[in-house]
DNA sequence: AATAAAGTTTAGGTAAATCTAAATAAATAA
DNA sequence: TTATTTATTTAGATTTACCTAAACTTTATT
């Protein structure tokens, strides 16, 4: 496998996340949204990226990877979601924490000591939030249904997931006190902003924008 | 504390390891040959490391840590050393792989995680090569006497450090079965090369060179 | 002390990864 | 279908960390 830059690391983690919600070809401007970056260097990394057979690229008509990115990406993905349970794990981080720390230590680039590390914790399956590991050979188990709360039709939920790994995001779930596995009651849909008001077993009820809801993954009870 | 690149923080490692190694002030070449790269690279970060307070330095006068830049030296050093401890303790490295690795890991700049790893390593004072941990607070033990190989005068030695982390010297003294502790019997001094023979317990002797003498610390025994 | 040798700095350049502003293509609306 | 809006690309700069080659200091040698 070819050598990567920490940049070029981020941009197939990326395109990989965007692909798998949905997009057929991801958009330069898309990226470059998710890599909190300008359109302008998308498209200079989209030529390097080319280059390198990672991704598929013709002028105006978007990204998609190659069999060899998508391997690139289960690889980074393996190594970020390994460091995660080891903060959480062994470092007691909590969940909300490790995100960023993860997102350092996932490009130390080492099959041994990746490999060593997930042997140390238990060859895990799934990270602390949920999503499933990608195995030495970049196979990864499918991730359990699951739905954004958005969507979601059933009143009562469990929380099985978290999308957007931002502390921002995971601090404001932390404080509401929802994490992986806890049990919401859907109160009320509001219409007009498609906020949703919840509730937590005995705790007095709270409202949720749109924007949080979309990224709170959660299945039928 | 400033926020410095990788770059950056490896100069500062360097300089002060050529300072400990005695250098009044540490020269352009000198800093160079450490870093494996060219003098007029060394004189270009010399003046923005100046700008950042982290180095004193006039042209053509060598170069020293500040106090602020000694202690940006010895939080890098705490962890690096530290994630050495955690790949031969945890993951089961051997001693001379682990350098290359924590080199890597040692530019993850965040003091909760690494007083986390201290914590749950139970806080070594030493790390696997036998030198010292700095603390949370930049104070580390004074290194063990030691004195290296090519300048020691008694025959029965043991060896306490190994101060080049070369993969390379470190493989070959894996090979020759000198590690942290080994007893060596010193069986004769050539002067022609200052090369050395030497023993190991009841294994045949073998010859090192002087350039491989002069990285093995050791005490008398 | 004069000169040669060694060490250091400057000047000017390169590659990676960004950026802004302008140009161009594609999608959408009138 | 033409015009407008939106998306994308190009052109040209910038910053960091390097480099080489030439100029300049310092140190060592004769």
């Amino acid at each position: 496998m070819m050598n990567l830059t920490i940049a070029e690391e981020n941009y197939i983690k990326s395109i990989y996340k965007l692909e798998e919600e949905g997009q057929e070809a991801v958009s330069t401007n898309a990226l470059a949204g998710e890599l909190e970056t300008k359109p302008a260097s998308v498209t200079d990394m989209a030529k390097k990226l080319k280059e390198k057979k990672l991704i598929s690229y013709e002028k105006y008509q978007g990204i998609n990877l190659t069999p060899d990115g998508k391997k690139a990406a289960l690889n980074i993905i393996r190594r970020h979601r390994l460091w995660e349970c080891f903060l959480v794990d062994k470092l007691s981080f909590s969940w909300e924490e490790v995100h960023e720390l993860a997102e350092e230590l996932e490009h130390v680039r080492s099959e041994k000591l990746i490999n060593r590390l997930s042997e140390f914790l238990g060859n895990p399956q799934i990270d602390p939030h949920g999503d499933p590991i990608p195995d030495a050979q970049g196979k990864m188990g499918k991730p359990r249904p699951q739905t954004p709360l958005d969507k979601a039709r059933s009143k009562r939920l469990e929380v099985v997931a978290v999308s957007d790994k931002s502390t921002a995001l995971l601090e404001f779930l932390n404080a509401k006190g929802i994490r992986l596995g806890t049990q919401l009651d859907v109160i009320e849909r509001y219409e007009f902003d498609n906020s949703i008001e919840l509730k937590i077993r005995n705790q007095p009820a709270f409202t949720i924008s749109e924007q949080v809801s979309k990224n709170i993954m959660v299945k039928p009870i």
